[in-house]
DNA sequence: CGAAGTGTTGACTAAACTCAAGTACTGTGG
DNA sequence: CCACAGTACTTGAGTTTAGTCAACACTTCG
């Protein structure tokens, strides 16, 4: 996951009134977000396209699963799960997406979305309707390299969880992701190695497919061995390299 | 995973002769991998730009993780693999590939591959440069719409695999491994309900996350329990409805 | 303040892994 | 065509990790 378009703004300030001011070119996300190689004209033509709907609050959906599919949306501000149901009723979140990230390119070969998407927190929204942004990319050929690029981006993000659920240990998994936030955090020039969690130890265990429990025992064992320290949902890296090697916890 | 272009033959008289005379209009998979979207005009052009290379044996590769991309690729014959180095060097499966089923679209926003694939038998490979793919979507929307949609299909089958991972037991995981393949055999008008699985335990192991042993183990219960004939790689399905209920086994 | 939700900790259990041995295929050379 | 080597697969016994169940603590918020 990442980029492609969206509005200045983020994290920092997300005041309605600026966000309806702003624009691609002046988004402090648009080095993540938005394609360098886009230019100036073809920066134009998406903005026109672009809605900036009003934030969504904690909870709330941008799409739900079989919601007929007709937009890509970028994260201007906040954090969004995405889950989908499974064939016993019970929910299965599939990613989290950080601001100057894109969701809903799932929906493009069905025409519906096939997970749901919900802010974990409030959220503003860039909303690109997507016959528009297939004209673009007929128009302009460095928006259709963009487009592929990003789903190819996502493909590449799916493939990596799936080699992390399919071998790793709770510690492997935990480790990944909290590195994975960290780097996320990196290229939106905040700090990598403290920062709060945006989603609840159930989010996590179940995006990694583990129990709260495990997870919460993990997060214990860390702070034990000075690989972090957890406050809560305040984390801070302690010993990047220990997360990063694997995770052989030496104090048990 | 699945169409968008591909020659005819297919398996069952892949010889090189008639491998070589084929095109995309005639060719056996169109059904499943060309888009119907596609007019005759936009055939034609789709034809000039797709190289028909000779067969791969077993084993060989049909690009290799950190390859340059510059191609995506129909399987018209055979069966792929996919798989990724983790970080302590060992394999990690990340797909099985079908004829009419395209692979390599990992590679495009990186510009290199993300996995390598190799053929797990003799296979006959098409090959679509993919700057050629990218002015054929800029001329032909239908076109840009199908490769859009194959993306997103990419995508959508890639969370289904994270959601078997994430939850499920090595019973469900295997039954899903096998129906899955069940419906690919259907939409190339083979049996759903016997088959010869193309890969060895070792690599069905690795791609769901188990353990050989476990698979073993697996096949050996579903025979007991009346579920599935196995002989080997040959495999019959004798009650699909409770491969499907999620395997609640009974005669342990 | 109290209720509901979220997170932690402990004791016990079960599913899958590891290690190990043995059997059955596959393919090659004699 | 058979013998053999090498690989792939199966089966068993014991271990380990994460899951389950249950109690409790801490937050958050009406």
């Amino acid at each position: 996951m990442q980029p492609i378009m969206a509005q200045n703004i983020s994290e920092s300030c997300p005041s309605t009134r600026d966000v309806f001011q702003t624009n691609c070119g002046n988004c402090r996300l648009n080095t993540i977000c938005l394609p360098t190689a886009l230019q100036e004209l073809d920066l134009d033509a998406l903005d026109r396209v672009i809605h900036r709907t009003k934030p969504l609050g904690k909870n709330e959906h941008v799409f739900r699963e079989n919601d007929t599919f007709d937009a890509i949306y970028a994260i201007r501000s906040g954090f969004v799960k995405t889950y989908r149901l499974t064939d016993d009723g019970k929910e299965q979140v599939t990613g989290f997406y950080f601001p100057g990230e894109i969701i809903g390119l799932d929906g493009i070969s069905k025409n519906k979305h096939s997970v749901s998407a919900k802010a974990l927190e409030t959220a503003a929204i860039c909303e690109i309707p997507f016959e528009d942004a297939q004209a673009l990319s007929t128009r302009f050929p460095s928006m259709q390299r963009h487009m592929f690029s990003l789903m190819s981006q996502e493909i590449i993000q799916d493939q990596q969880l799936i080699t992390l659920l399919s071998k790793n240990t709770a510690e492997e998994r935990i480790s990944s992701l909290i590195l994975s936030i960290s780097d996320r955090n990196a290229a939106r020039k905040l700090s990598p190695t403290s920062f709060r969690l945006p989603m609840s130890r159930t989010d996590i265990a179940n995006h990694l497919g583990l129990t709260v429990e495990t997870v919460s025992r993990v997060f214990g064992r860390f702070q034990k061995n000075g690989t972090l320290e957890v406050n809560n949902k305040e984390i801070t890296i302690l010993n990047i390299d220990k997360l990063r090697g694997h995770c052989e916890l030496e104090a048990a």
